[in-house]
DNA sequence: ATGTCACGCTGGGCGTGA
């Protein structure tokens, strides 16, 4: 199975370079998230034209996460509750069985400052994620994949000291709410493939940071009770391409699995 | 250089979120 995770930052915004994305990879199944569009303009008719069927969680103006799988594939238990999620009117988690695998697209909040209101919640959220996912790895092959908003480790980091006190993303209880999930049993599938090493998912829009290569890896794939065989950040889909049309803040990771 | 993008509401810029 090919799985790749995307946040796209508006599927409305790249729509043009959704084919591109498919074409490239010929994905088994797609975890979105920012999708930013209410459930009427979700674009159903224009996947199945691209040969995918989606099922998804809409919000509107913010947050939305889908996952697109590719027609002919069994599709059952489609679930968008996240027991315990403290910002349940948050479109942030969707999760099916595609061909007897548990799968996942979430977009853990941000939580903007360590010292916000926003902080405790995105704790709170990815604790609700490790009690739903104990069970579900329990009971077979899962993976869970989106935007977390956390880079697990110092190599995940473009520069350390651009996060300093008070910065989200980095700091202890978030890598350790993220270890939780792995301690599970699930592996971070880029890590099974490449222990050490930078392999960013996302660089500011600012300053030019793609180029600088200012970047974190953010965007994780958890897997369970499968095999982890290759993974790849398509690193093509956060540059500018021959038509114009704009990337995505984030990259799409490419994940292969086996039984 | 906090230097960009995308949204909604608007009536051509601003507030919000990332």
């Amino acid at each position: 199975m090919r799985l790749v995770t995307w946040n796209v930052n508006s599927l409305k915004a790249r729509w043009p370079r959704v084919p591109e994305l498919l074409d490239a990879h010929a994905p088994d199944v797609v975890c979105l998230q920012e999708t930013k569009l209410a459930a009427d303009a979700f674009p159903h008719a224009a996947l199945a034209e691209l040969g995918y069927v989606a099922v998804e969680s809409s919000q509107g103006r913010w947050n939305g996460v889908a996952l697109l799988v590719r027609e002919g594939l069994t599709v059952a238990d489609v679930s968008d509750e996240l027991p315990g999620n403290p910002v349940p009117e948050e479109a942030r988690w969707i999760e099916a069985t595609v061909e007897g695998v548990r799968v996942a697209s979430v977009y853990v909040p941000n939580g903007r400052e360590v010292a916000s209101e926003w902080y405790p919640r995105k704790l709170d959220f990815l604790a609700a994620m490790r009690d739903r996912l104990a069970p579900v790895v329990a009971a077979g092959p899962t993976v869970v994949a989106g935007d977390f908003n956390v880079a697990p480790e110092d190599q995940d980091v473009w520069d350390l000291a651009a996060f300093p006190e008070g910065a989200t993303h980095v700091t202890g209880p978030e890598r350790a709410a993220v270890a939780a999930l792995v301690d599970l049993g699930m592996v971070d599938a880029q890590r099974a493939v490449q222990p050490q090493g930078e392999a960013f998912t996302w660089w500011d829009y600012r300053g030019g940071a793609f180029h600088r290569g200012h970047g974190l890896r953010i965007d994780l794939a958890l897997v369970a009770g499968l095999g982890v065989t290759a993974v790849t950040v398509d690193r093509d889909a956060r540059r500018n391409n021959a038509a114009g049309d704009k990337p995505s803040d984030h990259a799409p990771v490419v994940v292969d699995l086996s039984r």
